[in-house]
RNA sequence: GGUCCGGUAGCUCAGCUGGAUAGAGCAACUGCCUUCUAAGCAGUAGGUCAUGUGUUCGAAUCACAUCCGGAUCACCA
């Protein structure tokens, strides 16, 4: 039992015994810094049912909590609220039990297997920065559920084929002249962008020309020569057209080369890939089973929808009046699919906000078609990453590429680092090694420490920070105490739970008190699928500790266990932060 | 227009299952490196929590309304 838990049970039993209420919820905050204590009991709402004012009733527990409780020293009571201190022998028992775990912050499995899918690029352009969003989200998800005890396959759904992709290869057709990328020195996702890019321009010159002739914009939108033809070339990949499947394949494989370079770099991988282009007819099977079971109705032109408006949603189209899958029928085939491969009890779809009523409509239709998945899906919505001038647009060049944006800031961090020159006498490897550290560490933390909900800012005139709330700030902290543990070991001090007799420091108090709060936040994050619980933490802790390292000496102190519990309180401290950041996906740095 | 999400310090964000004088970081200003890493610590300054009404002993937090911003409502994905 935690020591909240035991708290709480304790006032309960107080309260019960001196006011005959049953008090069954007790709530238990954080006492506020300028009080004395670290927990704090609420009175307010017992004074009608206790008759008596708030201040009296907060005396009253306190006095028996000091009395009975085996973990309470003493307290204070500031008009409606009871702060409670905690003797010295709670602390070293709770210290005591976080030292000796070697699973702190994570827990045994659960059972249950959960499914996050996230990614999911287009194959006709390079990540960029809302990608990274998705991908860190992702990832740190499925190491969070990991943590709090589910098993977790990770997938990634790639959008390999449609218009989009036939743009590129349109473009290229015309225009490449045979370009690879080793003949261009481009990444192969880039040479892909590059065509697209092409594309839209002659297209919009192609739409420009037609309106100068006299041509409405919205008819000359559709009837541009490259837009036909880029049809065309969709109908002919469709239909298996050898010549235009090999310039798919080689374009595509192109940008796998590429991503993967990516991939590698930012540290993340799956453990299936899905491809659309073998997904998308899909559905269709399911189609016709909701047809017979009278989920879906056929138009008169022969289209399939659905109704979904006893769901607040509006009527849907879930298959074409030609036969064809749309986005949604695909999706349901790819569920099925999901399902049949893995059995698991949750799938996740880490897709931005922009969906959200894409999701509804998916998950409202595997409800009605009685799915045994449909109550464990979940769609995890998150914010688009906007710039000063507003939303990123890939066709009007605003938006900001993930490579570029990866390099620049390891350039960023080695120019700081070599500033700062406290690693000169480094192997260029081991330097490398640590830019590429304190680079992804800032990127990460930077999008993974804001509520995924939200929209998030990005502002490419100010480039992410190194200081302050930021992931370097953690990872500098690891550092400094990596740096006191290799001490520590040369002079063969062993880190040791002080004796009775020691008494412990407030800065002691606070750092074991932030400790404890560490299981709670991974099951808080799990449960809300917020990766920015653990941010958020982390940089507490870290704050906390720099604290305790300012005012508390470790080695010069004359008391031999203060040295020693000082350094147990360090160890454990920069295994949390290691343990917290391990589920941000960034790596921490021996030195730095 | 319908639905959904958001509006907290100059900027970026916490806090939102109702609780104490609303917290961080950045930017600004002041101190602190002969002592374990100053990518740090301590401090000053900065707020009508979009607006209004309501519920409550108590509202940034809940409800309703209004204003502002965004997303979405495709036989696109």
């Amino acid at each position: 039992m935690t020591i909240e838990a035991i708290l709480k049970e304790d006032i309960r039993i107080a309260i019960q015994k001196h006011f005959d209420v049953a008090a069954d919820d007790i709530i238990l905050q954080p006492t506020k810094k300028e009080f004395e204590g670290f927990y704090t009991f609420v009175t307010f709402s017992l004074s009608k049912t206790a008759r008596k004012s708030p201040a009296e009733i907060g005396q009253i527990i306190g006095t028996e909590l000091q009395e009975s409780s085996s973990l309470v020293s003493h307290f204070n009571v500031v008009q409606g609220f009871l702060n409670l201190s905690l003797k010295d022998s709670t602390w070293r028992g709770l210290f005591d039990s976080i030292l000796t775990n070697p699973a702190f912050g994570t827990f045994p499995s659960n059972g249950e297997s959960v499914m996050v899918e996230f990614s999911s690029p287009n194959t006709n352009k390079p990540l960029h920065l809302g990608h990274l969003r998705n991908n860190f989200l992702g990832d740190s998800l499925a190491r969070i559920l990991k943590a709090s005890g589910y098993d977790v396959v990770k997938t990634c759904l790639v959008n390999d084929r449609g218009i989009h992709i036939c743009k590129s290869m349109l473009a290229y057709r015309e225009l490449g002249n045979g370009e690879t990328p080793e003949s261009s020195g481009l990444k192969g996702d880039h040479l892909a962008g590059k065509y697209y890019v092409l594309f839209d321009k002659e297209y919009k010159a192609q739409i420009g020309k037609l309106v100068e002739e006299g041509m409405s914009e919205e008819l000359a939108a559709k009837k541009a020569p490259w837009m036909l033809e880029a049809q065309q070339l969709l109908l002919a990949w469709e239909q298996g057209d050898q010549a235009v499947v090999d310039l798919w394949n080689k374009m595509n494989g192109w940008v796998y080369d590429g991503f993967r370079q990516t991939y590698d770099k930012i540290g993340v991988a799956f453990d299936k890939t899905y491809y659309e282009s073998n997904t998308y007819l899909l559905g269709k099977d399911i189609i016709e089973e909701g047809l017979k079971k009278n989920v879906f109705f056929r138009k008169d032109d022969n289209s399939v929808w659905i109704d979904l408006k006893e769901e607040g949603l509006d009527e849907k189209l879930v298959l074409r009046g030609d036969g064809t899958s749309v986005y949604i029928t695909q999706d349901l085939g790819t569920t099925e699919l999901k399902f049949s491969d893995f059995h698991n009890n949750r799938y996740l779809w880490v897709v931005g906000n922009e969906q959200d009523y894409h999701f509804k409509v998916l998950f409202a239709i595997l409800k009605r078609l009685g799915r045994p998945y449909a109550d464990g899906c979940y769609h995890i919505s998150y914010g688009m990453v906007d710039l000063p001038s507003g939303k990123m647009k890939s066709r009007e060049g605003t938006v900001v590429d993930a490579d570029e944006l990866v390099s620049q800031m390891i350039q960023t961090a080695a120019d700081r680092t070599q500033e700062l020159g406290k690693i000169d006498d480094f192997e260029s490897a081991e330097a490398k090694k640590l830019y590429d550290q304190l680079a992804l560490g800032a990127l990460k933390y930077f999008l993974l420490k804001v509520d995924p909900k939200k929209r998030m800012l990005f502002n490419p005139e100010e480039s992410i920070d190194f200081q302050g709330h930021t992931g370097p700030f953690i990872q500098y902290t690891y550092a400094r105490i990596r740096s006191i543990l290799r001490k520590a070991e040369q002079s063969g001090l062993i880190p040791t739970v002080p004796s009775e007799n020691y008494k412990i420091h407030a800065a002691e108090k606070e750092l074991i008190f932030s400790l404890s709060l560490y299981p709670s936040r991974v099951l808080t994050a799990a449960n809300e699928f917020a990766p920015s619980v653990i941010s958020l933490y982390a940089f507490e802790l870290a704050k906390v500790y720099n604290q305790f390292y300012a005012e508390v000496s470790i080695f010069q102190d004359p008391d031999p266990e203060a040295v020693k519990f000082r350094i147990a309180l360090s160890k454990v401290v920069s295994e949390t932060i290691h343990s917290a950041l391990e589920l941000l996906g960034i790596d921490v740095p021996e030195r730095m």
